[in-house]
DNA sequence: CATTATTTATAGGCGAGGCTAAATATCAAT
DNA sequence: ATTGATATTTAGCCTCGCCTATAAATAATG
């Protein structure tokens, strides 16, 4: 559209542009996941390896303020990711550890997989807190299936 | 921190913070530069193939609204990554364009590496549109030593 | 050249995610 | 039990990225 279907280029301008805004919109709802993904894990590994996960805690392994983390507790509190008891710290909920537990593989893989291609551990570590929340379920089973191989 | 030294797990805690903390900041980092990233990656696609990029082909492309796109071109100037000649539409500074480059060639790389794993195009792309902008230098040249394998 | 269509600009609003500062509440120790 | 340290809550404030509605500017057309 926008200019009449005379243009050259404009033959197969519809449907490319309906592929590329999909991915773009892909994109963006990730992007709107990535902390909630981010925190659920982290909660789960504090409570596993600390035995209880707290504000202040959390607020020093992700490197922000634990108001900030206040506010978020918040929110996932709101979508029924976690439960809080005041000073005891915060728990995961059926839901929360299901999302914990599927960001957890998603994270071990994706560090798994660069790992392999050659990837100094450091790099593949850092790398893979931001790729493993854009990793669809399709190509994570791409992944292991190159992982068993 | 927190708690006391005695604790079993405390004594390789500090470190393990830290590294945990540095993942987590560069992951923030990229989701800061994500959007800039798309913006000139489309732009320079636009200008090739469409020989102009204005705000309405853009927000179509990117689905989003014309006065959003509005709002990021100021901010793509103000950071001296575009220059804009009202209905003449937008071009790339050098800077711009270096950027654009280095972004599509994540991009690409990414998209084959994907597709050499046996992801289907499809979702290839899909993802690739998020994990892109989050593959470092490194990660960046251990998919390209894999594709020439 | 006057009218219409398209493009761009502007105003105002909303939620997310960050911050600092200050008030409360709990815990720990003397 | 009092005091001091630590943890949590709350209150503003900010920027970013999205939106709708509208106005203004330009382009295209009869
Ligand atoms: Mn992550
Ligand atoms: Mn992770
Ligand atoms: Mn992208
Ligand atoms: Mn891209």
């Amino acid at each position: 559209m926008t200019k009449p279907p005379a243009a050259p280029e404009s033959r197969l301008a519809s449907t490319e542009v309906e592929t590329h805004v999909e991915a773009f919109q892909k994109s963006r709802d990730d992007r709107r996941t990535e902390l909630m993904e981010d925190y659920v894990e982290l909660i789960a590994d504090l409570i596993e390896h600390a035995g209880e996960a707290r504000q202040t805690d959390i607020a020093q392994r992700l490197g922000v303020t634990q108001p900030t983390v206040a506010k978020m507790l918040k929110r996932l509190a709101e979508e029924n990711l976690i439960t809080q008891r005041p000073y005891r710290g915060v728990f995961l909920t059926d839901e929360g550890h299901r999302l914990a537990m599927a960001t957890r593989r998603r994270h071990q893989v994706v560090e798994a997989v660069l790992c392999r291609l050659g990837v100094d551990p450091d790099t593949a570590r850092n790398d893979a807190e931001g790729i493993e929340h854009h990793v669809s379920e399709k190509t994570l089973e791409a992944f292991e299936r190159f992982l068993k191989a």
